[in-house]
DNA sequence: CAACTATCTGGACGATCGTCTCAGAATATC
DNA sequence: GATATTCTGAGACGATCGTCCAGATAGTTG
């Protein structure tokens, strides 16, 4: 991405980045920008002014690096699943090493434990990102464009798990989206320890 | 547009219905145009002026029955999930006495054949609408007082079908929602055949 | 019939929207 | 240094938005 710069947010330094990576810092925080604004006060909050008070630029620095506020939508989809499949990455890549351990003969959590855990966390503390997930998760719907972004974390999903059966592992997938989005409708996210006995069963061969 | 035409469900009389039956008809046929803009151009595309266009009736018309844009959307999506619920109730209604004949001897369609039928309606002709029904779905994780008319269709069918699982029947329902979501997102709408086994699977108890 | 009132509507208001323009600041290249 | 390119940022434009209101219309009641 931008190749020069050591971390994401912006660093101590002056006059070192070049314009191309200033420019690119700046779609970048303007995409950043963009998603927080999208879980606060949904796709319809989203405008070039309120994304650029957000990011702390002028209004026209949203629509020179996007022509068009769609433009800045599709590249805010692309950013977040691009997010969201790395973060599953890296979950998976944490549950299999924890996996190792523990069939090493410790005894740690199960994988149910794992999955409810971060379901409980998804639609509590990270609910306004959720939201913002499937609310783009709606937008790409309507766009075919958005389809591929949309159906990338299922995609790492489906390349990283192992799963001997297909139909039980859409079936998981799907559960796992059904939960999520019908958790967003209720009044009080639930806990880890009322998914986990769901999540076992949906976890069950049959 | 004309002042009194027959309504959509309505006799074809005239001068009968008093003051209060006519503004009822029309608050109603103002949801309904509201429901046909959100399923052709989703949540974002609803504005006074779409509405009142789809409906034929003046701009005003839909500010004196709806006092607010968000009291528009929020009939609607009651409206919606009323007559969501009330289908799934005929649905299996039907059903029923479908299995009551299979029962009887004559072996007509399993419940998963009925079920990836509906499933394939509603991502293939039916799109628009489940579109809809999703986009105030995810209206109703912003506004808690949404939510009851959200969970609406999940209650008709929690209390209609027999279950005695009940954790079998919550990753049915969150399998069934998770299918429908992720049949949004893709290219072509999948057949009955195709969800057939993984709607199977899903009701392979244990 | 006239008075009353719920219902309906055309038009207007200010606010906000998406987008564009353009002068000049910042930076790379020479 | 000088110059070309990229980016910033203040502001303006017309369009559309939500909402409101005064007047017209038409059932209802006395």
């Amino acid at each position: 991405m931008s190749g020069r710069r050591a971390g994401t947010r912006e660093g101590t330094q002056k006059h070192v980045d070049g314009r191309k990576a200033r420019g690119e810092r700046r779609r970048n925080e303007i995409i950043d920008a963009t998603l927080r604004v999208v879980e606060r006060d949904g796709i319809a909050g989203v405008t070039h002014r309120t994304v650029a008070r957000e990011a702390g630029v002028p209004t026209a620095s949203t629509t020179y690096h996007f022509a068009t506020l769609d433009d800045l939508l599709i590249a805010t989809l692309i950013s977040c699943a691009q997010a969201m499949a790395t973060e599953v990455y890296w979950m998976i890549d944490r549950a299999r090493s924890r996996e190792g351990l523990r069939r090493a003969g410790e005894g740690g959590p199960s994988a149910a434990d794992e999955v409810s855990r971060l379901l409980a966390e998804a639609l509590g503390p990270r609910r306004g990102r959720t939201m913002a997930e499937y609310e783009l998760y709606l937008l790409a719907a309507r766009r075919p464009a958005l389809r591929p972004a949309a159906r990338r974390w299922l995609d790492v999903l489906t390349s990283m798990m192992r799963h001997d059966d297909d139909v039980a592992f859409r079936v998981f997938l799907a559960g796992i989206d059904g939960l999520l989005i019908q958790g967003l409708i209720d009044d009080e996210p639930p806990t880890a320890e009322e998914l986990r006995p769901v999540v076992d069963y949906l976890l069950t061969p049959r």
